[in-house]
DNA sequence: ATTATTTCCTGCCATAAAGCAGTTTTTTAC
DNA sequence: GTAAAAAACTGCTTTATGGCAGGAAATAAT
């Protein structure tokens, strides 16, 4: 794989950084590891000893639930971080846990090469620092739309978010997810999503080819929903 | 007022760092703002100019919703930062709302003061790093229990945090809220939060005297939501 | 102290969401 | 390609939650 100056990853926050000749010794104890479809890299819990990125691939973070109801919190993508402070924090232990949504490859940095470097290069500790904080800030967002809009509209709002973050080709969208993965993100069971994803299927808002998923009608979706986002960020 | 080197708050994360010489400067620019009870500070949207922190009271930070339901995000206290970001991050505007909850002393320092210090002072940007890395593994807790937990559960949930956060005196909190603030932190309405502190009180769980509550038996209440707490930070 | 106003409380009814059971379709493994 | 397993779907029933309306209590104002 290529090292981190010539990453294709731009939005990555090390690639940002990585002209900075201070990082030259951190970058060279990069790890390197391969992910298959469903395995789990990081387990809730466990001692946290360092930091992933997504180099390639698609991720999703949860937190375990009741029964057999796990809450996702975050789906990750190329150049995206996971397995929030990894122990350089206050907390000494996973407080989530991570798992490949296909073939993936990971970049992992153990947490007293990041300590180092991240009391060593402003810039850098900046660039993490804002990073927490937009995603603390979406994640108030997520807070707010749980309590307040309907399993429907959550629903909605969920395939509305795959679109903007995955994307779509051929009006299907480009990531595959299980009926209970879409419950366990917006925060309701399976049966209810199939029921939801059905009706919109009938009004020929949503397409369909097996378990794949796409956006017919973004604007009309939008608008289901328009009355609960105020903001740019919501 | 006194100033931050002399500050009774010493887990602020100003205070944590003002023997720094380079803050001196800094330190200057800071300004003191009273508000009174039911006093909004912040208004969700508006341009983001700067920081505050709590002096002295205590806070309430909140997220539009529908109808007359807000979303209560957050506390904050003596020491605590309000208004993630101000400005200094991606958005240009308060991502959310703040309100006194009783007359209570600010702190404030502008955009500009606070990205020239971060950039120079390594241990300050950490300490805000890490800052938003815990808020948001809270957050992120939050997602799931609103996701999960019964409206009981909750309601039980929002009480301890209070006892936690804030204390008791004599059986009762040192934190006077409406049932309409503790339904829109709970993510419910006013009548359920009522309903559920009426079965509380004859169940001898919970102390109330006029709108003030109190924790009388914290241990109950806690195994009452115990299927839900796996981690230390739950 | 008295009145006005806000907040709190309760019962009743409507609705949304969840749970269960059984069937069909799709995916995976051989 | 076929069999086995997993995932997706549907109708029906139960339960949880929300909304309304009217009254009681507490707080604030005069």
């Amino acid at each position: 794989m290529a090292d981190c100056i010539t990453c294709k990853n731009k939005n990555c926050l090390i690639n940002k950084n990585s002209s900075d000749p201070r990082l030259a010794d951190f970058l060279k104890n990069k790890h390197t590891i391969k992910c298959k479809k469903s395995q789990q890299f990081i387990m809730e819990g466990t001692p946290a000893h360092g930091l992933f990125f997504a180099y390639e691939g698609k991720v999703k973070v949860v937190k375990t639930g009741v029964n057999d109801r796990e809450q996702i919190v975050r789906f990750a993508k190329d150049g995206e971080i996971i397995g929030h402070r990894g122990g350089f924090g206050s907390s000494k232990y996973y407080s989530i846990s991570a798992q490949a949504l296909e073939d993936s490859t990971l970049c992992y940095f153990s947490k007293e090469d990041l300590k180092n470097i991240l009391l060593n290069i402003p810039k850098l500790t900046f660039d993490f620092m804002l990073f927490y904080a937009d995603e603390l800030s979406e994640s108030e967002t997520r807070v707010r739309k749980l309590a307040q809009m309907s399993v429907k509209e959550r629903v909605i709002d969920t395939l509305l978010f795959m679109d903007k973050k995955f994307g779509s080709t051929d009006q299907l969208l480009n990531i595959s997810l299980s009926r209970k993965d879409y419950a366990d993100y917006s925060g309701t069971t399976e049966e209810q999503v199939i029921r939801i994803l059905s009706t919109l299927k009938k009004e020929g808002l949503l397409n369909a080819k097996g378990r794949k998923l796409g956006v017919l009608d973004f604007e009309t979706l939008q608008n289901e929903i328009s009355k609960h986002t105020f903001s740019p960020n919501s």
